[in-house]
RNA sequence: GUGGCUAUAGCUCAGCAUGGCAGAGCACCAGAUUGUGGAUCUGGCUGUCGAGGGUUCAAAUCCCUCUAGCCACCCCA
């Protein structure tokens, strides 16, 4: 019989198994019990977006530009898989009227994400983010205090050795007489910047700050920093940050290169770190102040600041870091009964499963062969069933870890087991 | 998107320079042990050698194309 090439996933999407899912658990449900103590509420957004969405707020960045998953529906609407939750999140802010709430509207998401670039351990086509906005209100405590959500998740994961570098990228009042300046300074050495440099000097010279290749270095450090030509909000905001970090004893580095590709950012931008990780692959999370965003989408002005977070990453560190997460066994109980028995196996695991996590062994396999099943999935007991038992209505209840064996009645099997 | 490395049993890999019967360990199955797991011993099963094409009497091995994974760049999570 002819067989074709079995299916395999698509390029650059992942399965997380059970024994791996265990610890993304952990990490999930500290995500969670964290924004919730800071009175984040959960919010889950489709994944599915219009283009447009998605567009308006990032056109010259690599994650809208070049590595955004679109497509038309049935329909002819042009729609997108969300590179990031932020738009998203803002668009159901108003549409769930959340902006007639009491501001600011405290949100976290955790979901996937799905980004067209090329895989790589640690980067993925699908990946999935823990997502935490504060929406509604510019004041800078709320910048501090999603960097105290990240902070304290990471901590609460055991990663200790991370590395925040924060900065400052002004507003729609200083930054655009800033960007001039910018544009000034790099005018005369347009020559000899890279490809990229030289186009990003008129269309977002932000991103020359961030920029990595090598011959562009050298002009960075006497360019103009922003953090000079701040305009006074943006002063004092940049202040307070810093203060309430100071205070929380949070510590930071500041970068005065550190921008955010996305252009609806504005004031803070931040990015966490492992601190001795060398690899290219290794942002944690990254995040800041977007209060242009709302705008951009065509909703009323309204300020916001916000966190993501890689939860893959995340686990893959907590995982290296040595952090012994053991995953449950599937099933606590498992039955083991003689051929032909069936209905009988299936009515003792019902009765079973009051108080524990049962399964059923129907394989047609030795009880010896059985037996070893059972011990490899970490069954904590086993019930022996043969016909006469069941005729009796008993089972022979063997302990795993010590070995004993006792005959139990089907009805008293919830109170040996509890 | 650019450059490089890799792909052989369910898993980890050897075999490939110099073409000549498809291998090992682990896992799995069975027995040693007459319904009873873990340790040990014995035996057994498992393959379109990633896919497609080319060279050759002969290809896992040499050549080309494709696909996928990994590494660096890039980007960021």
């Amino acid at each position: 019989m002819p067989r074709s090439e079995p299916i395999k996933a698509v390029r650059g999407m992942r399965d997380i198994l059970p024994r791996e899912r265990a610890i993304w658990r952990v990490a999930e449900k500290a995500a969670a019990d964290v924004a919730r103590s800071f009175g984040y509420a959960e919010i889950v957004t489709p994944v599915i977006e219009h283009a447009e969405l998605i567009e308006r707020v990032g056109e010259d960045t690599d994650a809208v530009a070049k590595e955004l998953y679109r497509f038309d529906d049935r329909g002819g609407r042009h729609l997108a898989l969300r590179p990031e939750a932020t738009a998203g999140v803002v668009r159901a802010y108003f549409e769930g009227h959340l902006n007639q709430e009491p501001p600011p509207a405290r949100l976290f998401l955790i979901g996937p994400m799905f980004r067209y670039n090329r895989p790589q351990k640690g980067r993925y086509r699908q990946f999935f983010q823990l997502d935490v906005e504060a929406i509604g209100s510019d004041s800078p405590a709320l910048d501090a205090e999603v960097i105290e959500i990240a902070a304290t998740w990471l901590h609460e994961l055991g990663l200790r050795e991370l590395r925040l570098e924060l900065n400052t990228i002004g507003d729609s009042k200083c930054r655009p007489a800033y960007l001039e300046l910018l544009r000034a300074y790099y005018r005369p050495l347009q020559d000899q910047l890279h490809g990229d440099c030289q186009r990003r000097l008129e269309t977002n010279p932000l991103l020359l700050l961030d920029c990595k290749v090598p011959q562009c270095q050298p002009f960075k450090v006497d360019a103009p920093r922003i953090t000079d030509h701040l305009c006074e909000e943006c002063t004092v905001a940049w202040a307070a940050v810093r203060r309430l970090l100071d205070a929380s004893g949070i510590e930071y580095r500041l970068d005065p290169y550190l921008v955010r590709g996305l252009d609806y950012y504005t004031r803070t931008v931040f990015e966490i770190y492992p601190a001795n990780g060398e690899g290219a692959q290794d942002a944690l999370g990254g995040g800041g102040r977007y209060d242009g965003l709302a705008e951009a989408e065509g909703w009323p002005p309204t300020p916001g600041v916000g966190f993501a977070g890689g939860l893959d990453r995340v686990t893959e560190l907590v995982k290296a870091g040595g952090a012994e997460v053991i995953a449950a066994p599937a099933a606590e109980v498992v039955v083991l009964a003689d051929a032909g028995l069936d209905v009988a196996a299936a009515d003792v695991a019902r009765i079973c499963r009051t108080v524990r996590s049962v399964a059923v062994d129907y394989e047609s396999k030795s009880l010896k062969a059985k037996m070893r099943s059972a011990n490899k999935l970490g069954a904590r007991w086993v019930l022996l069933l043969s016909a006469a038992e069941v005729e009796r209505r008993v089972v022979q209840l063997k302990e795993m870890a010590s070995g004993e064996q006792v005959e139990v009645g089907w009805a008293d099997l919830p109170s040996h087991l509890a």
